[in-house]
DNA sequence: GACCTGCTGCGGCTTG
């Protein structure tokens, strides 16, 4: 920041800034002072603040103070009840229960200085007065959602509402950068500097790989924009619950129940405690085995993840402000920003995948000033113990994953242009220009752009025999407008970017709710059948219009639902350091708890094979009986592993037919072949050539396939699919896929070159397989020596790959039958 | 005796 644009903050300003923080209890820091000068000199920033660094609203006190002060000068401290107002401050957060908290956190200053201003909440879960007032512009200040503020364009009376805006915050822009959430707010955002050219933008942001791209996404407007430190990042202790000497630790696996006595030894030592784990179905487990030897009251014991009904869910949180809750069994639901107090202690079941995610949940645990956070790893098979020591190391050297923005998505482009088209019309050449001004399509050219209108106009030439699909229309003044009220109607209800589908309802006889499952997973059950959700036993009773009615079961066992969720892959930061520590291993270098824990493992690896490193590129040929399989271990994350494995088998069949199948896991891939084969260095390395990958990719794969299935969601963001209808059941998997798979082949057909199927190829390849990674990975691994080794039978490395190739393949029990009788050879062979 | 995966987030109430 140069000294001549810095504004003087006189003593005078600060003094009212300065009483209100006092009564806070809060300081006036370093950046909360350089935030409020750059906000007076019309500046717009994004404010990094490491997760757990305190009240965001801090940091704003000093732009919220100026803005309530011009509010005061502006006119009368009273004001008429129904006297118009003028918006002056916008605050968007991505969660509904954020925007709750940040209500209340306003007034406080607001009515501390005794000012009459009204601050709105405009949420989907907002009373129908606050909605009200949202769109009657009878608000000072406004706190909103994404997708609300879409809604908000929507209507025709907002653009004059919005043009008094001095300030929009976007609170926890990270939870948006990586996301179409966030492209639809990139272009709300255009639109709002279109309506208040000189409104300041400020964005906060925690930790990150990319906080400067993070800064250039928000406020592409301002390349020179600031990019403020707020205060320095908590330090942070891990510890991991080692196996006790001499104790068999499982080489593969994830549930991590034999961990189950440690575990609850942990819990019963501290008050409280949140227990993290991957996934869903995982802490529903977790949940049933911890509930089978809680010494206490059950009441104490809770339960949260994504699928359960938001009314358990806010119980489990209100358990925990009030402490009558000690442990919470949790997935990612808890990790975001709700409300509740700190908890003493915070343990993560399993990998933890990545750093940005290790560090939000470590930010739970409640620390003494000066003190570190701490969070306890517990590992549910061998190698995770090394996942844990590269996390330490990467938190020492603050290495933490980037988020990457997408780009040109014109699903969320063309429901924005029917959203202004609702909201009193665009022209299309201006808006061409604003559009333009974003990140996410500074790259769009003008054929791609009259695409996009003529598409909102006719659906596209396939579709151009279908009303429904004529959505706007150009007016005599050139405007595109929207005059269908059902266009209108259908097009309000299906705004936003988050689509799930397909899920039934699960609800007690008398109508109490407690969550959804999966179709598929409650189409295998019959009536009277048990199974385990919500942290209870279950029978269901019947399945009806997309609900299953259930009663309680007597009897505490059956299936646990498994949810198809995201892919959750171990992260390429992650993956390089669990290489370094490899390598440090092998250079005797390495003196970590879980490196001393692990060395008996780690020998008879080094003994049958070798260690893996980030020199070189460990592969291991293993011929057995049932057949010949080729390892490669480039730590790269399953998604890319998946790739790359069937890269190599289209190009291995290519030089010598043969019957291929693959696996791949976090750490490695492997192939393996049906007829008799040879492998030596030079194949491998000639398989990893990094030429053609793209060519290659869309022979290996069913292209067309996943591009259907893609398309699913690109066409209900786009508005080619019917919203489901509130209040009335969902549709079901099936119709929505085949209504969507239909009209694929309708423009696949006789439209070939329509945006949209572009675009579903496009995120085939940028979010399926992850084709940008990929390509890195297969640079990297040609570019690495190949160190080909043919152990005698399977190593700590390839057992767990071998397991799990062995189960596409096999009934469950003939599988695991197999598998413990290899486990045994191994441990009579190896000790 | 080991093993069986896979997160999160939002929004709407016309017309017949």
């Amino acid at each position: 920041m140069t000294a001549a644009r810095r504004p003087d903050v006189t003593p005078r300003r600060m003094a009212p800034l300065k009483a209100w923080f006092d009564a806070q209890g809060w300081r006036a820091l370093p950046f909360q002072r350089e935030v409020w000068a750059r906000w007076l000199a019309g500046e717009s920033g994004l404010l990094h603040t490491p997760t757990g660094s305190g009240k965001t609203l801090a940091a704003f006190g000093g732009p919220l103070l100026d803005v309530l002060e011009t509010a005061r000068a502006d006119g009368p401290v009273k004001r008429k009840k129904n006297a118009p107002r003028t918006l002056r401050l916008l605050w968007i957060t991505p969660l509904r229960a954020l925007a709750t908290d940040t209500v209340r956190a306003l007034r406080e200053p607001v009515d501390a200085l005794g000012l009459d201003w009204r601050i709105g909440l405009r949420t989907g879960d907002a009373s129908a007065r606050d909605k009200r007032l949202a769109r009657a512009g009878q608000l000072d200040a406004l706190v909103t959602t994404p997708e609300s503020l879409a809604l908000l364009l929507s209507y025709p009376e907002t653009a004059a509402q919005f043009a008094g805006l001095r300030t929009v915050v976007v609170d926890e822009w990270h939870e948006l950068l990586g996301n179409k959430r966030g492209v639809l707010l990139q272009l709300a955002l255009a639109r709002l500097r279109a309506l208040a050219p000189s409104l300041r933008t400020w964005g906060l942001s925690a930790t990150l790989g990319n906080l400067g791209e993070a800064r250039d996404v928000l406020l592409p407007h301002a390349p020179d924009a600031a990019l403020v430190s707020g205060l320095p990042p908590r330090a942070l202790t891990l510890e991991t619950l080692l196996p006790d000497a001499g104790e068999r630790f499982p080489w593969a696996g994830h549930l991590g129940l034999v961990q189950l006595s440690r575990v609850i030894d942990r819990l019963l030592s501290q008050r409280t405690s949140l227990l993290f784990t991957n996934t869903r179905s995982q802490a529903e487990l977790w949940h049933r085995a911890l509930s089978a030897v809680w010494p206490e009251d059950q009441g104490t014991l809770a339960l949260h993840h994504g699928s359960l009904d938001p009314k358990l869910r806010s119980a489990a949180e209100q358990g925990l402000r009030e402490g009558t809750v000690r442990c919470v069994v949790a997935t990612s639901s808890l990790d975001l920003g709700v409300d509740f107090p700190a908890v003493d202690q915070v343990l993560q079941l399993g990998s933890p995948k990545g750093m940005a995610r290790l560090l939000q949940r470590a930010g739970r645990a409640r620390h003494r000033p000066g003190e570190p956070a701490h969070v306890v790893c517990v590992p549910t098979h061998a190698l995770e113990l090394m996942e844990y020591a590269a996390a330490r190391d990467a938190l020492a050297h603050g290495r933490i994953e980037p988020r990457t923005p997408p780009r040109l998505s014109l699903d969320v482009l063309a429901q924005h242009c029917v959203t202004l088209a609702l909201g009193g019309g665009f022209h299309a050449d201006a808006l061409y220009d604003e559009v333009r001004g974003t990140h996410a399509f500074a790259e769009l050219d003008p054929r791609t752009w009259s695409a996009v209108i003529e598409f909102i106009v006719q659906g596209g030439s396939a579709l151009a025999h279908y009303p429904d699909y004529r959505r706007v229309v150009r007016g005599d003044d050139g405007r595109y407008i929207v005059e269908d009220r059902k266009v209108a109607f259908r097009h309000r209800l299906s705004i936003g970017t988050i689509t799930s589908d397909g899920s039934v309802a699960v609800k007690f006889l008398r109508g109490g709710a407690l969550g959804s499952v999966e179709e598929n997973f409650i189409g295998r059950l019959r009536p009277g059948d048990r199974f385990q959700f919500a942290g209870r036993t279950l029978e269901l009773v019947r399945l009806h219009e997309m609900t299953a009615q259930v009663r309680m079961a007597k009897r505490a066992d059956g299936m646990v639902p498994k949810w198809q969720g995201g892919r959750m892959p171990l992260s390429g930061e992650l993956g390089r350091e669990v290489e370094r520590v490899f390598a440090r291993v092998a250079a005797g270098e390495s003196d970590a708890p879980e490196v001393r824990a692990l060395a008996p493992l780690l020998r008879l690896q080094h003994a049958l094979s070798a260690l893996p490193g980030p020199d070189h590129l460990l592969a291991e040929w293993v011929r057995a009986r049932d057949g010949k399989h080729l390892f490669l271990y480039p730590f790269a994350g399953r998604a890319v592993h998946e790739g790359l494995a069937a890269l190599l088998a289209l190009r291995w069949g290519r030089r010598a037919p043969n019957s291929f199948s693959f696996t791949a896991n976090d750490y490695g891939l492997v192939l393996s072949v049906q007829a008799d084969a040879d492998v030596d260095a030079a194949l491998i390395h000639a398989l990893l050539q990094p030429d053609a990958l793209v060519e290659d990719l869309t022979d290996s794969f069913n292209l067309t396939e996943l591009a259907r299935r893609q398309f699913r969601e690109i066409a209900r963001v786009s508005g080619l699919l019917p919203p489901s209808l509130p209040g009335r059941a969902p549709r079901s998997l099936r119709q929505l896929q085949a209504s969507s798979g239909l009209l694929y082949d309708v423009l696949a057909r006789h439209d070939p070159d329509h945006l949209l199927l572009a675009q579903a190829q496009r995120e085939v390849f940028a979010q399926q397989l992850d084709v940008v990674h990929l390509a890195h990975v297969l640079a990297d691994c040609a570019r690495r020596p190949v160190a080909l080794h043919r152990p005698k039978s399977l190593t700590p490395l390839s057992f767990p790959l071998w397991a799990e190739s062995q189960r596409a393949h096999l009934s469950t029990e003939d599988w695991r039958a197999r598998v413990a009788r290899v486990a045994e050879q191994l441990e009579k062979r190896h000790g």
